[in-house]
DNA sequence: CGGTATTGTGGAGAGTGTCAACGATGGAGG
DNA sequence: CCTCCATCGTTGACACTCTCCACAATACCG
């Protein structure tokens, strides 16, 4: 019933999958992020700066990330050194630094959306639009549901 | 009928919530690798190493694993320093060496292959089990379909 | 006021992706 | 046969990423 162990395929593993898949991903972004300066790891941070008026705090960019707030730093200083973003000291708490993109940060943003939407499209073809959809539903629960469970 | 990339979320990106689910698949299988002392890569090389009784060339390796063979260079010495798998020069080509698992290697493979799937479950308890297989569909779509398209 | 937790920052170390070059071998063509 | 080119494994370099530890400044709680 279960010889399937025996000649457990890789390319039946979702993990192997989700990797690769992953990778593609990763590649044509940063593809497309490379005429406007960025790499996907930085474009993330310029967009969650864009997503707010008064800013986010860096450990709130680490944690929606999913990184390392020492990660944080060194994008929010080279975004910072472009003059896409800017930290600003918050009212309520002086330890907090709230990341803003500055109008040069939000117009950079607004040209790249649209190459990293057509890089990630070019790498949706395979899919149809229902497929997609479906996609993003069953990979929201996987990212976002096990992302913060300890092991026990 | 377009304001998503005025408010484009993050959590709504493909490619993000593939690397917050790989990263997350990658994490929890080197967490039930670590007791047999392998990690994603090498187990990978290792598994592909038991699936073939002649062995398998370190460049067929690379192309299926979607490395750099200088990569696998350093992972196939890794295991074979660990006695799981040995090179095997070929009767064919003598520039090929082709990667064998030792008895020990299969042993290992066998004790381990339970931890990991078990790990994957773990991550997959989200999904129903229809889901799951629809996904397993969904990423081998993308990540194989599109894993050799050169940009032009 | 004093102890503890949090935020940002810096640094170390391992792992990974990408590329260039090299020796050894194989294959095609003169 | 000999020469040119491609392929395989290998080494080295470089940048990027992840993970952890330590620290100063600040906030919070008793």
């Amino acid at each position: 019933m279960e010889p399937s162990t025996a000649t457990a395929a890789l390319t039946d593993d979702v993990g192997f999958l989700l990797s690769r898949a992953s990778g593609n991903f990763v590649r044509a972004s940063n593809a497309a992020l490379l005429s406007h300066g960025l790499r996907v790891r930085s474009y993330s941070v310029l967009l969650l700066a864009c997503g707010t008026e008064e800013g986010i705090s860096q450990r709130d960019l680490a944690a929606v990330l999913g990184l390392d707030p020492s990660q944080v730093v060194l994008l929010v200083d080279e975004l910072a050194e472009s003059g896409l973003v800017e930290r600003r000291p918050s009212d309520t708490d002086r330890r907090t630094k709230l990341v803003v993109a500055t109008p040069a940060g939000r117009q950079v943003r607004a040209a790249a959306v649209g190459d990293v939407a057509s890089a990630v499209t070019g790498q949706l073809t395979e899919l149809t639009a229902t497929e997609q959809f479906l996609l993003r539903n069953l990979l929201s629960r996987l990212a976002l549901g096990a992302a913060s469970l300890p092991p026990v």
